[in-house]
DNA sequence: AATTCCTGTTACAAAATGTTACATATCCTC
DNA sequence: GAGGATATGTAACATTTTGTAACAGGAATT
């Protein structure tokens, strides 16, 4: 909060402020730093003072329990900006997978960046939306799925991350290690290996190295992950719970509403 | 998005549109509607063109996997609001657990008030921040903890949602099944009476009926629970893994930089 | 008040995953 | 490039969780 203004900056503050500032621009002004695999940007529990944005690299985003278990609740990548939910503290660990390059702005400068200039204050608002419906399908993951599924979700997820074609095979790096894999997934180390060495005689995947992923055919694999396909329109489910009827509310029309409640009678 | 105007919200369209406007009274303009236990108020995958406010009742969040399965992410209570990640479709379905009222208003609206008043719009980014959290936090739950642990800490959850002293006896009510529970917790019916069972033999809750809890040792429970300290300044914990140096960083300094590189050089 | 249905509970067998132990591969330093 | 340290792969065994099934209890209806 008391930092010194600095003219790389202030021209935002300016009339300029108005104008269609991008995360992107906001961070392009700063000056690039580097942490080394392994070395920490910040720590769980740690003041929240700056926000940070990746320009190569990984990093893994953790939490510790009380005992020491060790929860991975996402990876950072090129491009994705840490920090934003403005909370007081960091709710997890950032440390580098690989060496990482980034950029830092400060907390409260950003937030009143965004105040004046509402697409800027849209864009954090996506990044953030983004990682809560990435958080949401995590939880489907762990909650639902099975070893073998996580891991071939896992493997699909980042091999998307470089081909967003799923009908050709898809060769990627894979930075981190069995243990950040098995501590994401919910799962021990032994249990990843056993679900990859299965992919593998199934003809899905192979390896090269440690780190190096094929994956021969990537819409099996989605099918054998348990994809959930919603948001694909068209797409009929068939379902055994109570929650069959899907067909689409129609009474969302907006006009100028009566005095009376409504009631949503959708059949159940 | 071809919603008419209604005059009841145009005000804030006005000179009174830069307000200090929250959430509530935003939703306090609209009209009160009804959604019965059971039934949806909206369905995964439907065109999202409206965000909800629960005022009263519990909502169930799901995804259902194609398979079948069912995924409850997250229960929406009072003062609840959701829909406001902005995307185009809804990620999950939204079913009454309870008889529910609730407001609506229209997403695209929304949007546009919320870049006319800075305010509104940061509330809606702690909205969705929180909401984050909260998924990070279940993240932690369905990967690492035990079926005793998840059921103590989803107790212990909905415990500290009416009272916020861990010290003192804890009464609530509990108005989602076992199935609800099962699903959101990652676990069988079977799983979630069983550890009930043995939370009550432990004389840490009793039930009275299906729905009423008591949590005697609320905060017996949370160390149980293995919840998460942190957060808590001056606490620092113990770990096993690669995650021991957790001295405070300290150089966030944010005078006019240098032109040159910076090295994040925490040790690791 | 009795009946019926639904939800919840418990017990036991089966499956999945975690543990332990050790072999092998890869990486990093010298 | 040698050698040690670390990470990974595999297998046998232990534990946890699940699946199946039978039963108990509560609420709604008759």
């Amino acid at each position: 909060m008391a930092y010194s203004a600095s003219p790389i900056i202030d021209h935002f503050a300016g009339p300029i402020g108005q104008a269609r500032l991008s995360l992107e621009d906001v961070f392009a002004t700063r000056v690039s730093e580097f942490c080394h695999a392994g070395h920490s940007i910040f720590w769980e529990g740690d003041v929240a003072s700056d926000t940070f944005r990746v320009s190569e690299g990984v990093l893994r985003l953790y939490r510790i329990l009380p005992d020491g278990r060790r929860a991975i609740t996402g990876f950072a990548f090129p491009g994705d900006v840490l920090g934003l939910a403005f909370h007081d503290r960091y709710f997890y660990t950032a440390e580098a997978v690989t060496t990482v390059r980034l950029r830092r702005f400060p907390h409260g400068r950003l937030q009143a960046l965004a105040a004046d200039c509402p697409h800027l204050h849209y864009e954090i608002l996506q990044v953030i939306a983004n990682e809560l419906g990435a958080a949401q399908e995590q939880m489907v993951l762990l909650g639902q799925k099975s070893a073998e599924e996580r891991v071939a979700s896992f493997l699909l997820m980042n091999g998307l991350r470089v081909a967003k074609d799923r009908s050709a095979p898809i060769v990627f790096d894979l930075p981190m290690t069995r243990l950040d894999m098995a501590d994401y997934l919910g799962l021990t180390i032994e249990t990843v290996c056993r679900a990859v060495t299965k992919l593998r005689q199934a003809g899905l995947v192979s390896l090269e190295g440690r780190h190096k992923v094929f994956l021969h055919k990537p819409d099996e694999l989605a099918r054998f992950a348990g994809q959930d396909d919603s948001g694909c329109p068209g797409m009929i489910k068939v379902t055994h719970q109570a929650s069959w009827p899907r067909h689409a509310m129609a009474n969302l029309n907006d006009e100028l509403e009566p005095a009376a409640s409504r009631t949503c009678d959708h059949s159940h």
